[in-house]
DNA sequence: AGCTTTTGATAAAACGTTTTACGGGAGGTC
DNA sequence: GACCTCCCGTAAAACGTTTTATCAAAAGCT
């Protein structure tokens, strides 16, 4: 009962007594069916169970339905999110999306960015694993693509991202004003832009503060022994961590020291997770508007299969900065600004 | 310079001074080419970035290199995961994943798997919304396959799920050994054969700890509403989350009625977050295998795809069950066990 | 009634591949 | 040298659609 020989146009088309195109036709909302007609292959289509083969439908009639999302990792929960939320806005204009993830790995990033013409979407979302997309994506590749959250070295495409500047200066200035006398800013590394904008933007808004910049790496163990060596031997008063993996292992560095925030050292961190919302003291962070980011790639890459040809567009959404507990002075106010 | 006419197979074949059908062997590796055509179709290729189009080659040679995942809602790092694990081990086979959320919704379940079907993929790995996916199949669906987590009401498909009951149950062990005598089950709905096996485990290994089962729904609303009037009007001396998010608002009800864990009362969850290893003290939990899932899932389509034809198979996997602090009585040891 | 226009349906071509069936030439055997 | 193989390459058919061109019948004019 589940298995059936493959029917297609023509078992619809002979069943009916029409034509292939006539089934066609009324598939595809033709104008200029008769109305009998049309009831008629309706339900012959029903009965059967029919749908049209997207990939021979695609051939010939040049209309892609795909679109591509590369990320680098979706068991990152952001990545996730953002993946989601595309998804239903696909959806919504007859898209199905082709999601491959690189495991962080700029290797398979290169190879699944290869593999995924063979599909000849009509366009691609990119959150690229580093700065160096272009010196990965194949010379030909004939569809729009938006590059989302990492700018690349190469401004050919259309670009969303935050104000990362802007959104670190924040956290920086509120440091300061709350007191703090040093702060060091960890984060994985200075050749990923995202990274270096948001140490620049931090580092301009140190007023009287002493700030300096640890890079961390990429790989856990790294991560954890530069931090631990960041956390025992020249203690700062703050901690400003960069992205999400070097918040999470720094928080477990200072839990596993024994270092209480913000009594022993301030905390703060660029990205949110659901978990800094839920320890006590909870953490100040920089959450970063996914849903946003994920609807404006989606809109720009709308446009751009639609034809639109102006100009390479970047564009820059703004964080919101969540103030909380880790780095409030004891009898400090509490405020929330942009 | 990024954008070219199309370059389809006539092209490299003319270019090459062979045939389509030569050019072809070489690509599909075909043997009784001589050496110097493969070179010299090779050097066209890498020329010209050629790659062929899935689309055309999927509808003359009927190889399908396309499997659907279809998952309730991708912003869940479990199944994000899962996901993440998949798409690892079909790349290794050669498959690109069509990936798709039913964003928690009957509905768009089955709109989505209905539409699935135009993309004639060669086998399916659903995650279902809830139990009653064979009301919401499609009746024709000509490919395997193959169901993770959750019990399908019709056993018409492969299963891989995780040993729910005795998992359940060694945590309700746990907690009656720890000297509780009360202990509320909170999950979203007895309809979700996963909870009811939960619930029933957990009830079975109560021993002289008094049980009890309350369902919260599925709407966040709902959920913090009832797990309010749980911690406040009958507060037992344990509480067993029985899914993330149930287990994610109880947390936060319970930090802001001030209740701590596991002081006030003890807390335990199945299904594992980042955050439960975060917070002071940590939450006792049961980890599922995700990883260990996605494998099997793969393993078992992979051989359904491959003509495998022997009957249904259910596949239980174990979870690990880790204690800690938020339900250990104070001077209470601290133990593993599966 | 004769003419043109409109309507509604279809046959056939086309999309980019892979496969099948065929054919030409080289090599072997008697 | 006639015959048979075997090897290598190609022409053409086929996959399931959509589109284009065509055509018959109906409808609108004078």
């Amino acid at each position: 009962m589940k298995r059936r020989q493959p029917v297609s146009i023509k078992t619809v088309a002979e069943r009916a007594g029409v034509s292939p195109a006539t089934v066609s036709n009324v598939l595809n909302a033709k104008p200029s069916v008769a109305p009998e007609l049309i009831e008629r292959v309706r339900n012959v289509v029903a009965e059967l169970g029919y749908i049209a083969d997207n990939h021979a439908s695609r051939l010939r009639s040049g209309k892609h339905s795909l679109a591509g999302v590369v990320v680098p990792d979706l068991s990152n929960p952001m990545f996730g999110t953002f993946v989601s939320t595309l998804e239903t806005l696909a959806r919504q204009d007859g898209f199905d999306l082709l999601v491959v993830s690189a495991a962080n790995d700029v290797e398979q990033e290169r190879e699944r960015l290869n593999a995924i013409r063979s599909w000849r979407p009509a366009g691609l979302i990119v959150i690229p694993c580093d700065g160096a997309l272009s010196h990965r994506t194949p010379s030909i590749m004939p569809m729009p693509i938006v590059v989302v959250d990492r700018l690349p070295d190469d401004p050919d495409y259309d670009l969303i991202a935050v104000n990362n500047a802007q959104s670190a200066a924040a956290i920086s200035a509120h440091l300061s004003g709350q007191g703090y006398r040093s702060c060091t800013v960890a984060g994985s590394t200075l050749s990923i832009s995202n990274v270096r904008e948001r140490w620049e933007g931090a580092a301009s808004a140190a007023g009287g503060m002493a700030i300096s910049m640890v890079e961390v790496g990429l790989e856990t163990d790294g991560i954890r022994r530069r931090l631990y060596e960041t956390l025992t031997q020249r203690r700062p008063e703050a901690l400003f961590a960069l992205d999400h993996i070097t918040a999470l292992i720094a928080y477990q560095t200072m839990t596993d020291l024994g270092l209480s925030t913000p009594g022993d050292l301030a905390f703060a961190s660029f990205d949110e997770a659901e978990w800094m919302r839920l320890v006590r003291p909870a953490i100040t962070t920089v959450r970063q508007p996914i849903e946003e980011m994920a609807t404006a790639a989606w809109q720009q890459l709308s446009q751009r299969m639609g034809g639109n040809a102006d100009p390479v567009r970047t564009m820059r959404l703004a964080c919101s900065v969540e103030i909380r507990g880790s780095t409030l002075r004891e009898g400090g106010r509490s405020d929330t600004a942009a």
